[in-house]
DNA sequence: GTTCACCCTGAACACCGTTCAGGCATCACG
DNA sequence: CGTGATGCCTGAACGGTGTTCAGGGTGAAC
């Protein structure tokens, strides 16, 4: 089987979808394309690698323009089309990856500053609002029906 | 040797600091006590508790009053005093861990979208800074030395 | 027909979190 | 004084993890 850098991602994310990303481990993504797990290394430097090469997937299919409400809705609907999408991106823009080229689209139509702090709250309450569903799922917490509205007031402090 | 809960979450914290959360295992917080790992569970159900009681520590210093920005400071400045504490402290919030009590006592002195708002920058903008901070150390990223001010200008979008 | 680049195998290494049966102290109670 | 109970721990094991390494095969280009 004969497989591209690509084909790798793909795979990843599949697994990352069906299994969630405490089960995305490499011996499961070759698992997946029928390969040995040293497989992979012929295609990614390690998984931190594939992981940020995963979230720029995620990401990629979002738009921004000069209407920064719409956009990041968009942003947060893309990040919860993926299970654990959130999650991924976070730790893969901590470092710098993935959400760079984001940050600098949003800056084109704001501020740096905003850019940034608009980022940084759309990431981390699209993750607590994907963590949060996935706990009331298994029944460890009540849902908590505001999280939608809370992300839009969140987002209206922040544009005022 | 005799250990309680706290010398456990004393020696977890030890650990963090010395190694970083990567290497924060539970072997090697065993170690550090000088005991076996299965030693552990005799006061922690298991690592994700140990690592929420970690958090616990981490933002218990934190003074919450009407000065928001302060506020704000204390927490991040709380963060950064333990290595990776924000990406901790991030990690066990985001299951509505540690950090619920700090959200309560923000929102006493503003509204509860505001505190969950600024709660979702703090520790974000925070964990990017502990990453791009060692990063920088490690030789991987010019530092930036732009990061502190940054931080307060963000604040201030938020709080007006 | 040979060379070279690409993709993969199979085995191993050094860890990880967690479980489990059992042991040894200390302390309260009859 | 003995006896249980409780708290803290040992030692071994289970089933995973990311990663490395030497080598094998296949196909296209010269």
């Amino acid at each position: 089987m004969v497989n591209r850098l690509d084909d790798v991602v793909d795979g990843a994310l599949r697994v990352l979808d069906q299994y969630g990303l405490e089960f995305c481990s490499m011996r499961r993504v070759a698992a997946d394309l029928g390969v040995q797990p040293s497989a992979l290394y012929h295609h990614v430097a390690d998984k931190q690698t594939l992981l940020a090469l995963m979230a720029d997937r995620i990401v990629a299919p979002v738009a921004i323009d000069d209407d920064l409400m719409a956009s990041s809705h968009r942003l947060r609907d893309a990040l919860l089309a993926m299970r654990d999408g959130a999650e991924v991106v976070a730790t893969a823009s901590a470092f710098r990856l993935g959400v760079s080229d984001l940050e600098a689209q949003l800056a084109k139509h704001s501020t740096p500053d905003v850019a940034r702090t608009l980022l940084i709250y759309v990431v981390g309450h699209t993750q607590a609002t994907q963590l949060h569903r996935q706990a009331a799922r298994a029944g460890i917490v009540e849902p908590d029906p505001d999280l939608d509205a809370s992300f839009g007031r969140g987002l209206a402090i922040i544009l005022e």
